[in-house]
DNA sequence: TCCAATAATGTTATATCGTTACGCATCTGT
DNA sequence: ACAGATGCGTAACGATATAACATTATTGGA
């Protein structure tokens, strides 16, 4: 149960983290009422590989080599799902999406996106929506959903650069 | 010199507004020694005619319209060129560009775009970069640049929905 | 002032990202 | 077993963004 905000970011045992995820998505879904069929177990599979985020293209493309469907709408439903799900986030900086890697908390994520070697890391962002909230409460707006995303440097990649 | 963060969401004197914002944009030019030419003038000038973020495509068209290139690339510079020197933001949520309401101060603005009248207004986002810093910070990651974004309900189409 | 270097503009073409619409298959509950 | 709902697949298209290159304007220096 890999609660390390920063594990995208370091070594670590990924094929029990991705294992990790894939059950916890089996529980969410159950829960939910909702059908973790096999392109979207299969999406979601594709994400965990990778700390990255991966453009639609890309997973359509895994995908059609594993004999799903070829056209854009597979891959689109399949992340729409998995995003509805709080599977996967979208990332719109980056036009992708990238796997939750703490699906089972409600959690409002800040994304870290390393410029250098494309790691996307979920922070927690409690202080950060509260400082939004806030914000945005002193002028009267209310806020249904926001996206945190911040490009920078991870600390392995901080140190390359020093 | 309009300094109230909301302004985008109340009526007020626009015409006064963009008028304030285009002076203030021929002296960031100036002071930076970057041409303030006409397409870029008047791509700032489509910007500030509302407060919204409009599309590449949208400028696009209206600077067609004005004799200018037809060509994505015309918009896509000129819009760039706003970035860049700070007259302008995007908003990746929406694949869109917006002018800057306060471009003298070197900011770091939060996003409020009304969901339901499609207005966007910066926030003042110093204590939400803040707490990014410091969520970053904790887990070694060093924040280059950052987007933060909420779509949610401005005032006045709050008060409507209630 | 004229010239060369630089920057800005414009065009064509193409890449990338995302959606609409529709038919068939599969699952669910009765 | 059946009807309705959900999911999957395809074709076609729309929207967003960039690459590459030719032409024109601007600028700074001889």
């Amino acid at each position: 149960m890999s609660l390390d905000p920063s594990a995208a970011f370091h070594a670590h045992d990924h094929s029990a983290c991705a294992q990790t995820a894939l059950e916890q998505a089996e529980r969410i879904c159950a829960k939910a009422g909702a059908r973790f069929t096999p392109v979207r177990r299969r999406t979601l599979e594709i994400l965990l590989a990778e700390h990255r985020a991966l453009g639609a293209y890309d997973v359509l493309d895994r995908l059609a080599e594993d004999g799903f469907g070829k056209q854009p709408p597979v891959a689109y439903r399949a992340l729409d799902f998995l995003v509805e799900h709080g599977l996967a986030h979208r990332i719109r900086r980056l036009n992708a999406f990238a796997a939750c890697t703490h699906p089972q908390d409600a959690h409002a994520p800040v994304f870290l996106i390393c410029s250098d070697c494309d790691a996307v890391a979920e922070a927690p962002g409690g202080t950060v929506r509260d400082a939004l909230e806030q914000a945005a409460g002193d002028i009267g707006f209310s806020v249904a959903r926001a996206s945190i995303e911040a490009v920078g440097l991870c600390p392995a990649c901080n140190e390359v650069a020093a």
